[in-house]
DNA sequence: CGAACGACCTGCAGGC
DNA sequence: TGCCTGCAGGTCGTTC
């Protein structure tokens, strides 16, 4: 579910309401997520301050400082995982699939984490970003240095399907399955296309594209197709500004072609062959 | 080294 | 109604 908006739309509702305040309680249902939930987890959280929050990639990452030593939990929401805020007068039970929460303050709210398959994350790294799993991330796609340049230079002698390129998070960063769709017709690009037969000129034009999605769907608040939800428990809007994710069969809104669909590295894949064009 | 693919896990839609 | 299959926003590890 969730991609770079979706990350940042949670990073966006929460951080101004836990920003300076204390963890005073960690309560964990289950910690067999993707990775089991470090045992000492509670130990070293409790009573942290929340320093600030940070996005790298699709990682959040929640800054802490206890006792002059600093730290940061790493949360990952996986494919189905959220974040959001209870509030105190939030007096229903932790439903199903709601694997921790964090106390923040005194009682005031709660963050708590849900997620059905369990694909997420939650770590803590003293440098978060020497950590393996982020040491070796790409650049940020929002980011000046992700460019038509560098994706020449990354695709050389490379025939990957362009799409697997762009959703190798080694390369670039937040862009999963939608976004990459997306982005692809945007700057009329087939998925198909080897990596290393992308003009210059194209690749800036995808490189720009990508930045244009992503920012276009934080501003509405991230795609919600299932169930993803913000801080507050509700919808983005992103889902009505698709133009081919999910849509094999109608018409283009470019050209009105009927959008197609196929399977790039098991995943599912939406184009319109008339403005993507395959060219080899 | 790059590339392809299975694995992890649950829920849901669709076919029979 | 129930059973079965396939599919879903991610990404790591194994294999060729």
């Amino acid at each position: 579910m969730p991609e770079l908006p979706e990350v940042q739309t949670t990073l966006n509702g929460i951080a101004p309401l836990i920003t300076g305040q204390k963890i005073t309680h960690v309560r964990i249902l289950r910690r067999d997520l993707r990775f089991l939930i470090p045992l000492d987890l509670e130990d070293k959280i409790t009573h942290a301050r929340i320093v600030s929050l940070s996005r790298r990639g699709k990682y959040l990452l929640i800054h802490l400082e206890k006792n002059h030593n600093h730290g940061a939990l790493i949360v990952h929401l996986g494919m189905s995982g959220s974040l959001r805020i209870l509030e105190k007068d939030h007096t229903l039970p932790l439903q199903k699939h709601d694997h921790y929460t964090l106390t923040i303050g005194s009682q005031a709210l709660r963050l708590c984490y849900h997620d059905p398959r369990r694909f997420g994350c939650l770590l803590f790294a003293a440098n978060p970003l020497a950590h393996p799993l982020l040491a070796n991330l790409g650049v940020e796609p929002l980011d000046d240095a992700f460019c038509g340049a560098y994706l020449v230079a990354k695709s050389a002698k490379r025939r990957v399907a362009v799409k697997s390129l762009l959703m190798n998070a080694q390369i670039v960063v937040g862009v999963g399955n939608i976004y990459a769709s997306e982005a692809l017709f945007c700057a009329h690009i087939h998925p198909l296309t080897p990596a290393g037969n992308i003009s210059l000129a194209a690749y800036n034009k995808l490189a720009r594209c990508v930045k244009k999605i992503l920012k276009q769907a934080i501003a509405q608040g991230g795609t919600t197709l299932k169930d993803f939800v913000n801080a507050e428990g509700k919808a983005g809007y992103f889902a009505q500004e698709l133009a081919v994710y999910g849509k094999a069969g109608q018409a283009c809104p470019r050209c009105q072609s009927e959008i197609e669909s196929l399977i790039i590295n098991q995943r599912a894949s939406y184009f319109c062959p008339r403005c993507q064009p395959l060219t080899i």
